[in-house]
RNA sequence: CGGGGUAUAGUGUAACGGCUAGCACGAGUCCUUUGGGAGGAUUUAGUCUCGGUUCGAAUCCGAGUACCCCGACCA
């Protein structure tokens, strides 16, 4: 992509009414616009973000079976009466619409799913199901806030399971939850599976995946050699001091912010909305159902939140928008033949790259806007490389430059 | 929803109740410049909305709206 031809420019002043670390460096870099208070639109830089954190999570969702559908946004009154949910509960966050506000933006999709799954499954043969999408959730959060972190429209993934045995539930909800653990870990996190409350949906524990980050909203209690975690809102009289219950590890209280979250549903829907599947045995059975969120705008947020400097961004390798900033200095024609061939040799073998095409900006604004954005390799053609018939690269996240023919440039950045 | 704060040009900011609302960045044109946010010339564009007080309001008062922060809430 031609970084002169990008929609949003760079700004070096950061919107006064942003104060969290991830949406003044997300504004001022161009990846996204604010629309209104927990709104915002992905631009070109933003977008390509977040769809590489959906691909990931795709991809870690179809490896435990998980089947991608995608539902309607529009709720319907009569389903979430079944469950008791339209006024009161989750009913009360979400967005009525159409002229009776009989139609509902969903905020979750537990009663849209078993509904479609009742309709399907009749035997235990037809189970186990898992079934996901990733779609934008609407809720009308009491105060949206801290960017991407807390907003009342985001794009969240969720999958849901659907077992004929507790045991294949427990099963599920295992694999699930190191599935979890490596879709967090290709996006540069390293989450803890916290204990927290189980909310609405269960009496049980349920579990959070979180990450520990300063601008978080919640806090955990952890175990620094990842024995245990749990939520502070159930932690009761345990606190960070304290011996960890799993080993003798003094446990750490910190902030955290919540990425993902996996639910035991039990049979609290099946029940409600009578979907039942016939046993070997010849029983009728409700099915037992487990829920598992991932937040990939939320996720985007947590990224910027930890992976940053004073500059700007550092994007981990996996979600960056490019692979490589190439970046021209100066003018001349042999300086502008060199990098437009890079960009186009780096094209040719799938390096993704925003080449930094433009020829009125000073190297000092360049480099200023490339550590910003953020973009994992960066690499510089100018005058001075060209003679030694090299680019010069140099990682976001280093100090170190280094010089290479430009002809082996793709090794190195790969 | 309770508490606090803010609202001036595309962005960031300044202006005692009183002169033509100032500055910087950005953007446009021209010239020079090109390895860490360049220089000159020139142009561009603004007081959130409604009402009130006043000879006179960006400034004071009231209401509304929006946004930020704290809290409550958060499948």
């Amino acid at each position: 992509m031609l970084q002169s031809e990008l929609l949003a420019k760079v700004s070096k002043e950061a919107p006064k009414d942003e104060k969290s670390v991830n949406a003044q460096f997300l504004t001022r870099a161009g990846f996204i616009y604010k629309e209104m208070a927990g709104a915002y639109t992905y631009l070109p830089l933003g977008f390509r973000v977040l769809r590489k954190i959906e691909n990931i999570i795709r991809e870690e969702m179809e490896n435990i079976g998980g089947k991608e559908i995608l539902m309607t946004i529009f709720q319907p009154k009569s389903l979430w009466e079944e469950t008791g949910r339209w006024s009161g509960g989750v009913g009360d966050i979400m967005y009525k619409c159409d002229d009776e506000g009989e139609i509902g933006l969903g905020p979750t999709h537990e009663e849209m799913l078993t509904d479609i799954v009742r309709h399907y499954v009749s035997s235990y043969r037809d189970l186990p199901q898992y079934i996901f999408q990733i779609q934008t959730k609407f809720r009308k959060e009491l105060r949206a806030k801290s960017g991407l972190l807390r907003g009342r429209e985001f794009s969240m993934k969720d999958l849901y399971s659907f077992h004929a045995t507790k045991e294949d539930f427990l099963k599920y909800y295992k694999r699930a939850a190191a599935a979890y653990v490596k879709v967090f870990k290709r996006c540069g996190l390293s989450s803890l599976m916290t204990e927290a409350s189980g909310g609405d949906f269960t009496k049980d524990f349920t579990h959070e995946f979180q990450v520990l980050a300063p601008g978080g909203e919640d806090t955990v209690i952890y175990c620094p050699k990842g024995h245990f975690s749990r939520n502070k809102e159930i932690a009761g009289d345990l606190r960070g001091g304290q011996k960890c219950p799993q080993c003798t590890e003094t446990l750490k209280e910190a902030k955290s912010i919540e990425v993902g979250n996996i639910f035991p549903l039990g049979e609290k829907y099946s029940e409600a909305m009578k979907a039942y599947f016939v046993d070997k045995d010849g029983q009728r059975k409700p099915i037992i159902m487990g829920c598992y969120g991932i937040g990939p705008s939320r996720t985007m947020g947590a990224i910027v939140e930890i992976h940053h400097d004073e500059r700007g961004i550092i994007w981990p390798k996996e979600v960056a928008p490019f692979r490589v900033h190439l970046i021209q200095i100066g003018k001349e024609k042999r300086v502008a033949k060199a990098a437009k061939d890079l960009y186009r040799s780096l094209q040719k073998q799938n390096i993704e790259v925003l080449y930094d095409d433009r020829e009125d900006k000073t190297p000092g604004e360049k480099f200023a806007e490339a550590d910003l954005i953020g973009i994992p390799w960066r690499a510089v053609i100018s005058e001075k490389t060209i003679k030694k018939n090299s680019v010069e690269l140099k990682e976001r996240s280093k100090k170190s430059l280094r010089l290479v023919k430009i002809n082996q440039a793709a090794k190195y950045v790969k």
